[in-house]
DNA sequence: GCAAAATTAAATGTCAGACTTTTAAAATTA
DNA sequence: TAATTTTAAAAGTCTGACATTTAATTTTGC
């Protein structure tokens, strides 16, 4: 940790790039404690605010963590799953709705993505996750529900059949999948036709599922994604009319 | 962007979550500049330490961009795909590292994600795709090849297999699920006849793809799934028996 | 009058130093 | 010995200065 590169960039990215790069390559194992701050300064001969913007961007992506008080200081973090989640949902977020990314090509890789879930999910179910499918049906089912909460129940539905593969790291790389795709969702108002359909197919999927049916829900799974697109297409073409 | 919440944080990381929610949901649009620091320092009523803290955070997760200068400032920044990559890798990579995650549940993910890009990737790829996963496949039979050589060469080969599909939104999923495994590969030394075993698989999946045989392609991918965990199987044990 | 050069101003980047708050350990006291 | 107080180390915050970059403005030279 003693060498930085680029000296195009800022001191503070180039320091925290160096400290990234320890940490990646595991010579800062987790746990560890990194210099204190006014160290580092001695280290990288910097002030002592360039080597907090620095410790700062590192926080920012959840590769450290600061304590303070008399043995405190900076902590490699062991990253969480809770702490990967939310960053990898804020950045495909982002990444859909900053780049015209188009409702059919977002549909097709979350659907994608789902569908390979699936015959796991029926191989592995667990009744809790049944549970909580068979929930979120019932809810998408009541009235007065806003499209909104229409939505977030979608995906919390879909959530939950893909936590049913009991893979966690399947779990994390779809949760970015599932949970952008909710702010394209949320773009199209859901008929009460729509819902009707959409309500049935997620009972034959948690059916499938429960009856272990791979097949089946795979099925269902490429109807849901037609279907989608087809709701899609008729909101969005409505509106190009108007 | 006036209020900030969650007393308990930083006061940097107050500012960061206020300005982050507002590019989120598209209050601040892609190139818009953000106050000076000087504003925001009478806006949010705190030193310009502190902002600049919080502007260091955002542009870790690649949310702004700064520009010295005079008509200079910090910008919403849109998030491209090659930024978006390198933080999915940069986080899958960890999130494997860190957590003790078996080699057989990474396995599954990758390869589960995998096969499910493999039948659009046989409908949709185009010759360049076939090149590179050609070039790759005679890198690999190279000798006097190193393991890490070898298995970058996996790395670009697969990527190759997924971009094919042309889905950019599928690309940057899988390219955490397929790069974050690479370390894990790194830990197995592959015998000669493990490279001819994974090289002729390469090229049978190769040629799945030319002659757009989902059916096969899926066939191969399995197969490959599981001679990979055989493969560290072997090594594992043999590694715990010493 | 026009083009090149110099100046200016606004913004981020960096530095130095002080003070505040938190926290655990050490020292003191009952 | 146990509760209390003190101390010290560390991060968090603030202030003010200076450096650097960049575009706009002004000045200069012809």
């Amino acid at each position: 940790m003693k060498t930085k590169l680029d000296p195009s960039a800022d001191l503070s990215a180039q320091i925290a790039g160096a400290i990234r790069d320890a940490i990646i390559d595991g010579t800062l194992p987790v746990d560890e404690r990194l210099p204190s701050e006014i160290e580092l300064c001695e280290q990288f001969d910097v002030s002592r605010s360039t080597v907090r913007e620095a410790l700062k961007r590192l926080a920012a992506q959840s590769l450290i963590r600061t304590q303070r008080g008399a043995t405190g200081g900076a902590f490699v973090k062991r990253l969480n799953y809770a702490d990967a989640y939310a960053q990898q949902i804020t950045t495909s977020t982002l990444l859909l709705s900053m780049n015209e990314v188009d409702f059919a090509t977002a549909c097709e890789a979350r659907f994608t993505l789902e569908r390979a879930c699936a015959p796991l999910s029926a191989k592995r179910r667990t009744p809790d996750h049944l549970v909580t499918m068979r929930a979120e049906i019932h809810r998408q089912g009541q009235s007065g529900l806003s499209d909104e909460a229409f939505c977030a129940s979608d995906v919390a539905f879909h959530r939950a059949l893909v936590d049913a593969a009991h893979n966690p790291v399947l779990s994390y790389q779809l949760a970015g999948a599932v949970e952008a795709m909710q702010p394209l969702m949320n773009m199209i108002t859901f008929t009460a036709r729509d819902r009707d359909k959409i309500i049935r197919l997620h009972t034959d999927l948690a059916n499938a599922i429960e009856q272990e049916n791979a097949v089946e829900a795979d099925r269902v799974l490429q109807t849901l994604a037609s279907e989608t697109n087809a709701m899609a297409d008729t909101v969005f073409t409505a509106r190009a009319g108007r």
